[in-house]
DNA sequence: AATATGCTCAACCGCAGGATT
DNA sequence: GAATCCTGCGGTTGAGCATAT
């Protein structure tokens, strides 16, 4: 047996919504709320719409506190970064950016977003798969490691790419790791980082930490801490020719995530050589 | 100026899942 | 426990506007 129509779709309106039908919807709920049924609400509101049209019309226009306009580089910022944690779920994207509809969120990403990660992604190239084995930390990572060609990249498209104003707390970033060809340096160990700083680590390990390959490509990468040392990519930071001071940008960057940890022992624990 | 093409975003659709009967 | 109702969600569509040819 199939479902029951939610309406009639013969005896209701559809389409776009007149300022009068605004009115009468807005000043309806307004006044008495949704009463728990949006489906019998338009009848109640003298409205010939269906009540899921009318439960759109408020959620996604009408509800006063809805903001409309252009998106901010840090909305985009964050919708990049929990796109790419938790994918296309924009109602929860949405309930991250106060005002923002999943409507809004989802026709920003189709229209904006999209296009600007694919046109990025274009400049990405696997270089490598490796996997790192620790006996002594009994933990043992597996990671795809890529490398990324920035080098024709423009410098605003680079920075929508990293999320420079930190506003998830749910990143973090517990090891620097990268990787020469196939060649993987040491992950610092907690204590380096709590002793020397981020910054001082990632000064003192140029040849180390950050890959300058004569051709141009350079890359660095940071990792979130998913799940019990389930370890997801994250991009950081470049060597771009578009920067006059690179390697001062990936630095301060590693250093704001360092300071975003809430509880870096907590997280290290068990890694510690 | 006319037409084609691309872009935006409001609105619709169908489904999943929780609540109710 | 099954049937039905209702809400919320993500995917998709298409009208209207902007820009290119």
């Amino acid at each position: 047996m199939g479902r029951a129509p939610c309406c009639d779709k013969t005896k209701v309106k559809r389409g776009p919504w007149s300022p009068e039908e605004d009115n009468t919807l807005k000043n309806y709920l307004e006044k008495n709320g949704t009463g728990g049924n949006w489906i019998a609400l338009p009848q109640k509101a003298g409205l010939r719409r269906c009540g899921k049209s009318c439960r759109l019309r408020w959620l996604n226009y009408l509800r006063p506190d809805i903001k409309h306009g252009g998106f901010t580089e840090e909305e985009d910022n964050l919708i990049l970064t929990l796109y790419g944690q938790i994918g296309s779920r924009w109602s929860v994207i949405a309930a991250n950016l106060q005002g923002r509809t999943d409507n809004d969120v989802k026709n920003h990403w189709n229209t904006k977003l999209k296009k600007k990660l694919l046109a990025a992604e274009n400049y990405t190239n696997l270089s490598s798969c490796c996997s790192y084995n620790s006996s002594d930390l009994n933990h043992k990572f597996s990671i795809n490691s890529f490398s990324r060609n920035y080098s024709t990249m423009d410098s605003n498209t680079f920075t929508s790419l990293v999320d420079t104003n930190l506003t998830n707390p749910n990143l973090l970033v517990p090891e620097m790791l990268v990787a020469e060809s196939d060649q993987l340096f040491p992950i610092p160990s907690l204590m380096e980082i709590q002793e020397n700083g981020a910054i001082q680590l990632a000064q003192d390990q140029e040849d180390g930490y950050v890959m300058d390959f004569s051709s141009g490509i350079s890359s660095s990468y940071y990792y979130d801490l998913v799940n019990d040392f389930d370890f997801q990519e994250k991009f950081i930071g470049v060597d771009d020719p578009n920067y006059s001071s690179s390697f001062s940008n990936y630095s301060t960057l590693v250093q704001l995530q360092a300071n975003n940890i809430p509880d870096i022992d907590q997280t290290f624990r068990g890694f510690q050589n």
